[in-house]
RNA sequence: GGUCUCAUCGUCUAAUGGUUAGGACACCAGGUUUUCAUCCUGGCAAUCCGGGUUCAAUUCCCGGUGAGAUCACCA
């Protein structure tokens, strides 16, 4: 296409025309769930699409929330999904520093300008003559507007007093990438605080500044801003620069479906997903699949090809719920995905106590068993315990089962005796051992669901196991041999 | 209450002005020489309601209803 072609014109700049400069800002107010983590995601994704760059930027402008440590526990939450940023507290960069309360001299300066321009003025009003006003506008059944107080002489701004944007309450129409165009009333722009009287600044007015300076070219946020917005976009009119392109991403919903996640309603801290034994590429997986999808019937994603795929305009515009079976299932999916060293390399802090004495040669061998078996690397104990353990036998498990039960126990002794013979003999590799069972069939006249049940359970006495073959040759001869003779001794 | 947003199986979603409304999770049933799991096959199950435009609406428009958000010296 030429350049002289007439193309329509659109009130921002398409994201294929620049590289794109993405943050996430979250403030340090405790632990992070999956709901901030999409928003990180979709961002760092957008970034990674175009070559363009993730920033982490940390709001600290509200003292008294603030927790101890949160800053951490974001970088931490990030880097175990795999999400990594170019600049932020940690990394430094061209835009430093990335922690808004020591940019507290940059958010004055821009103050300052507003008051020249006569678009900031200091707020004289006490608590309690706000609430007054607000009180008899409720009273009145009218919406509360600080617009319609006004001091005529408002102070001097000393910095002691709130500062108060002079707003512009005007209609406003603009495009949202996710939920197409968006208008308002000029009842919903009113003037709202730019700095505190601790001398801090507002989310509302330091987010700006710093987007700005920061170069951020997308600005991706939860649902909940987007009422706010018109105020946003009269305070980028008044300070005269460009608005970024803006794209509001849909709630995570809490699995009642009735209000967005949050940790007041139990919303999970993100690591403890970790620590339940999920893989960080099925919660990433879940996470972008969550108000996303690339329009065909692929479920499974790994990261790359996220970058590649993921777009804005494929963003879902309603609320998704979070749904924990689902995640469960990618999990086994992506366990089954892993090579069986990668595997195993993961499972290190799973194995039941039993295994610390095992060789890696050992435990890898069991763990190709029950590969298929694991949802969470936490069931690892669960599904592995008797390989490093002598189980303790326990004859009532054969009669929970169906034709285990209708057996005398002389009768199912007499096999165990027969088994053992014949395995004493036998090579011990898997398919020997098929073998090897398959003549005992024929020679007792058993069923396979009674004699390798039977066999089965007297070497594990587990509820459930990998295929018996499997099981004993991965047992090894002497233990095989060993368990069954504890077993008919226990009869 | 003002303002704003959203609405397809129970859940996540696809699609189109004309389809048997597709897939996945979950659930149910069957199969793979035992169990559990994997895997395979099958089943159940949806366009919120009412108008309008149209030959034709789930899709476009309007109005309801429902749900959510926001209305802080929080972000």
């Amino acid at each position: 296409m030429s350049e002289e072609t007439n193309t329509p014109t659109t009130n921002y700049q398409t994201p294929t025309t620049i590289t794109p400069r993405t943050r996430f800002a979250p403030s340090p107010t405790g632990y992070m769930h999956v709901g901030g983590v999409r928003t990180a995601l979709f961002a760092w994704l957008v970034a990674q699409k175009d070559g363009g760059t993730f920033i982490l930027r940390i709001e600290d402008t509200d003292k008294v929330r603030e927790v101890p440590g949160s800053i951490e526990q974001i970088e931490k939450s990030l880097r175990w999904l795999g999400i990594e940023w170019t600049e932020g507290v940690d990394v430094g960069g061209p835009y430093a520093p990335y922690k808004q309360s020591e940019r507290l001299d940059i958010y004055t300066e821009w103050a300052h300008k507003l008051v020249d321009s006569g678009r900031a003025y200091a707020d004289p009003y006490s608590k309690e003559e706000l609430e007054d006003f607000r009180n008899s506008a409720i009273a009145n059944k009218k919406p509360f507007l600080y617009r319609d107080h006004r001091p005529e002489n408002p102070p001097v701004w000393d910095g002691t007093l709130p500062l108060r944007f002079k707003s512009d309450p005007k209609d406003y129409q603009w495009t949202d990438v996710v939920m197409g165009d968006l208008s308002t009333g000029p009842e919903a722009i009113d003037d709202f605080i730019l700095i505190k009287s601790d001398g801090y600044p507002t989310y509302n007015f330091c987010h700006i500044i710093d987007d700005m300076l920061m170069g951020i070219t997308h600005v991706l946020r939860s649902q909940e801003f987007i009422s706010t917005t018109p105020k946003f976009l009269n305070l980028y009119e008044a300070l005269g620069i460009d608005r970024p392109i803006l794209a509001t991403l849909p709630y995570v919903m809490a699995i009642d479906g009735k209000k967005k996640l949050g940790k007041r309603d139990g919303a999970k801290n993100i690591l403890e997903y970790g620590y339940d034994g999920y893989l960080p590429e099925a919660m990433m997986n879940f996470l972008a699949t969550l108000g996303w999808n690339d329009g065909t019937e692929q479920e499974i994603f790994s990261a790359e090809e996220l970058i590649a795929k993921f777009s804005l305009d494929r963003v879902q515009r309603s609320p998704a719920r979070f749904d924990e079976k689902r995640l469960l299932w990618l999990n086994g999916q992506w366990i089954r995905k892993l090579s069986l060293d990668d595997l195993y390399k993961r499972c290190a802090n799973f194995w039941p106590e039993s295994a610390a004495q095992a060789s890696d040669n050992a435990k890898k061998q069991v763990l190709s068993l029950v590969q298929d078996r694991l949802k969470t690397l936490a069931d690892l104990p669960l599904l592995t315990a008797y390989f490093f353990a002598e189980p303790t036998p326990d004859w009532t498990m054969t009669s929970d089962n169906k034709q285990l039960a209708k057996i005398p126990r002389e009768e199912l002794n007499d096999l165990l005796i027969s088994a053992k013979s014949a395995l004493e003999n036998s090579d011990f590799d898997a398919e020997s051992i098929q073998i090897t069972l398959n003549a005992l069939i024929d020679t007792t006249g058993q069923k396979p669901g009674v004699l390798f049940s039977l066999i089965r359970l007297a070497v594990s006495w587990a509820p459930f196991s990998p295929a018996l073959n499997d099981t004993l040759a991965t047992l090894g001869h002497d233990t095989v041999q060993s368990r069954l003779q504890t077993a008919i001794d226990a009869a």
